[in-house]
Order: structure tokens, then C-alpha cells, then sequence
DNA sequence: TTTAATGGTTTAAAATAACGAACGGATAGG
DNA sequence: CCTATCCGTTCGTTATTTTAAACCATTAAA
């Protein structure tokens, strides 16, 4: 009863993530961020046009929906903007919570 | 290095998994589904027009992306078509994995 | 066999998302 | 001040997703 109101508030808070996380160009896009752990300053805009292949605008509109789902940040340097990962976990332990509930509901109505 | 190759494969294990899930409507039809403790014998299409609000070929849509994704089933008894669950974990675990990963790697980056 | 119920598929429309060209704003360097 | 660099935004286009109307197949019941 409760358990499915409450799981219907973690499956509309995790929708963003799920969301960004889900589509393939900004998968690439954190597996670069996670990659610069040498650098650790971040990446430029122009980085990610060259590591997705896509246009500068595409870039930046799929930064602006990683940035809303609280998983990029970034900081501006003169001109630059360098991107790097939110180091938050919120999300990920969000969804996880998520994941847990719903295996456990699932369990609870196999025995029965 | 191979930190993030396994990444990457695990990011495209997980994308059906994450596309299926982040979709309001088909939330709705998984957390009906999730409620059916009681019934535990399924739910008909027709069942999850109610729930959703949409018309039978689009639930029939979702339903056929969330078969895709292993996510539900259906077992069929003269015209009926009662969709259920697959009480598999595997794709949760997956995704669990990546989730895991994702903060393993973070927490690596974070260090230095 | 005829009628009703159930539901998948096809098709086309509508909504949404992704994309790049062109533009403008801010800063650094000359 | 002028020029170049970096990058966000706006705008129109294209691609993808979501949706329902219409159609067809299967099965049950009359």
C-alpha cells in the first residue's frame, strides 16, 4: 500500500537521472568526465564536441540536461568552461533505493 | 583504462533497461503490475488502459518495450493476455553494478 | 455459424527530442 | 580598440517517440 505510493515518489524523483543517464551521447559524455582523473580540472566544451563527434550547441544542450539532473557542474575559467562531475552521489543512492524497493516488493509477491 | 571500457559496456547493457524505466506511462504500468499482489495472476491489457489512461496500442506499445527489456511477460488463456512481471533481477542487478562502478570510479577521481 | 470479447499490428498524425547554422555576449591578448 | 577564442541561445529542421483510428486475427459463447 504505502510501499507503492512510495515507490511512485522515488520512480518520478529518479525520472531525470534515469533519463539523462539513459540516452547514449551523454553516457559518452560522463565516460569522458570520469576519464580525466590525470587532468582533474574538468573539460572544455570544445573536448566534448571533439570525444562525441556532435556540434557544439548539441553539446551544450546535452550538458544543460546532465547539469539539471544535478550530475555535471561546471566552472568558468576567462572564457572556458570547464565541466566536471557533481561528485554527489544523491542520485545514484536515489536510484538505488529505487532498485532495492522495487526487487523487494517483487520478492514479497513471489512468496505468495 | 579498462575501468572505463567496462563502463561503457555495462552503459550499453543497461540502456534498454534505463529507456524502459524512465518513461512515465510505463512506470504507471509497472508499479500496476508491482500492486497485483493480491490478483497475482497478471493483468490484462484492457486492465492497463484503465490505469494509464491511454488507448489499448499504445499500452500495447509499452508493454511490447518493457517485453523487450525483460521486464514483464504475458502467459495467454483464450483471448486473454494477462501480463505479469518477470521476476527476474538480472537487469536491476546490472544496473546496480553500473551504479556501483559509476561511485567506484568517482571516488577514485575524488582522491586526487 | 454468428456474435462478442480481447488484443496485436499497421498506418498516419502529433508531440517531443536532437541537431546544426547563425547569432550574440563575454573575456583575453595584442 | 580590434581581433580571436570560447560558449550559450535562438531558430528552424530533422529524427524519434508517442499516440489513436482503423483493421485483422483468435477464441469463447450463444
Amino acid at each position: 500500500m504505502a510501499n507503492l505510493t512510495r515507490l511512485k515518489h522515488e520512480f518520478t524523483r529518479s525520472s531525470d537521472f534515469l533519463i539523462a543517464i539513459g540516452d547514449q551521447t551523454r553516457q559518452k559524455i560522463m565516460i569522458a568526465l570520469l576519464d580525466e582523473k590525470v587532468i582533474h580540472q574538468g573539460l572544455q566544451v570544445t573536448d566534448l564536441v571533439g570525444v562525441t563527434g556532435l556540434s557544439r550547441p548539441a553539446v551544450s544542450h546535452h550538458l544543460k540536461i546532465l547539469k539539471e539532473a544535478k550530475i555535471v557542474d561546471y566552472r568558468r575559467e576567462g572564457t572556458k568552461n570547464f565541466y566536471y562531475l557533481t561528485h554527489q552521489t544523491k542520485a545514484i543512492d536515489q536510484l538505488k533505493t529505487l532498485l532495492d524497493h522495487i526487487t523487494e516488493v517483487m520478492a514479497c509477491n513471489q512468496q505468495r
